[in-house]
DNA sequence: CGCTATTTTGACAGCCGTCAATGAACGTGG
DNA sequence: CCACGTTCATTGACGGCTGTCAAAATAGCG
């Protein structure tokens, strides 16, 4: 049966990437060649080591090359918010091109490869093509974008309609990644980090999780999930888009 | 008795435009002079009316000169998210240099004035200042630090948290804006408002306001609110960063 | 001054959180 | 390959924060 996600070994090349469809800079001609001048190593980590603690000085740019990883805060009494689920191709942080502390940590779900690129020279390359600046811009924007569309769901969405919205949102992220295998994809995440994620407790994702398994709309069997009744799962989504 | 806001009337030029600091744009040198040549116009409102509709095509990009506007998302069965309260300064949405249409509307809480500007020209203007372009890049790495701060609140904290919150957050900006009289403020937002900022019903946020009166720690009369117990209030806010 | 919008209050329900115990799954080392 | 400890999922009982509904009181507006 196809393998939907295998430890990838990192290529010796930008050029040969097998993600980079997905990352941040695009396929303007010429660019990968000159990114892959910027790359000064890789980096790997196993699952649930911390990759970056809030406030740290950042040194190093890094994209998530494999595996998945979250994004998060803490609240000094222990509360967690989950801001991102991050998947392969993923820029680890954008805003640490304008900040040299940033204002969340960064955790790995599965073990995890990062390539790593040295900040300065990368803010030095970005600055030097105003038209990668600007795809930058845009990537923010749409950053803005899915974040509101969160702020939303966590505002105005109850549990069913939340746990329903991220399973379809990430159907479609690792479709974009063609990491899917028809309606069945790797699904690593604890319901712990589905509860920090959506702002609700993990004994209470468990009950949203079991009840949408009764009901025939998905199936989860060794870390990975199958949708198994799309359109009756975007029924419980409820309206509104569900954003890639 | 100071005059906290009252109906600016708009400045010929940009030059003098009293909430100039408070803009997008910055102070670089020569730049207000090249922005008011950008500015097309000023629009009026009358409170509560709909600024922009959701979807719609984008032909001018606005900054908010005076009074108070908010941007939302409707869901179809009518729950509303208010995704920021817009003050005098703001500008009502930057991500229209990049999109065309976006994916919420706006609306005027109370009498609004704003300036008008150009779509295209603004965007080609900005293009042609690569330090305006990072800057503005700055500006939405703010914007996603802002919202990552508020998917907290909302996912992870309790009503009284919030409420405490966004008082102090807006009692934040309009220190900026030398639009408070030591700890009183203008407050023209309704409990509705307040509740489809913070994801509570208006009845709740009766409730909380009420407490926190009872408490002594603000005060609210005829569309002011005052700070009686600024620690208080933080200690009820609990721990993290407020954000301005 | 009459009307509308808004706030407040009470009763009640329910979604979701908390606490705790059980059991399954997983990772690691002998 | 099995043993064992840790992590994770599940379940039940219970409580409370917050929502819903409705009505009355107030404030604001033309």
């Amino acid at each position: 049966m196809g393998i939907i996600r295998k430890a990838l070994t990192l290529p010796g090349h930008c050029r040969s990437c097998p993600v980079g469809a997905a990352t941040a800079y695009g396929d303007a001609p010429g660019i990968v060649a000159q990114i892959a001048q910027l790359r000064s190593g890789t980096r790997q980590f196993r699952a649930r080591r911390t990759l970056y603690r809030e406030g740290e000085s950042v040194r190093h740019i890094y994209t998530l090359f494999d595996g998945w990883a979250i994004r998060f805060k803490m609240l000094p009494d222990g509360r967690r918010q989950i801001l991102t689920v991050l998947l392969p191709g993923d820029a680890i942080s954008l805003p640490s091109l304008w900040a040299e502390r940033l204002d969340f940590s960064v955790q790995a779900v599965t073990a995890v490869s990062l390539c790593e690129f040295d900040r300065a020279a990368m803010i030095e390359f970005i600055r030097s093509r105003p038209d990668l600046e600007w795809r930058i811009g845009s990537m923010l924007v749409r950053e803005v974008d899915l974040l509101e569309q969160r702020l939303t769901d966590l505002g105005r969405r109850t549990a069913h309609e939340r746990v329903a919205r991220l399973i379809l949102r990430l159907y479609e992220r690792l479709t974009m990644r063609n990491a899917t295998d028809g309606l069945t994809f790797d699904f690593p995440l604890r319901q712990q980090h589905i509860g920090d994620v959506l702002g609700l407790t993990s004994v209470h994702v468990s009950r949203v999780l079991r009840q949408l398994q009764t009901a025939r709309l998905i199936d989860r069997s060794s870390q990975k999930l199958t949708i198994l009744n799309q359109d009756g799962l975007k029924a419980i989504a409820g309206g509104g888009d569900i954003p890639g």
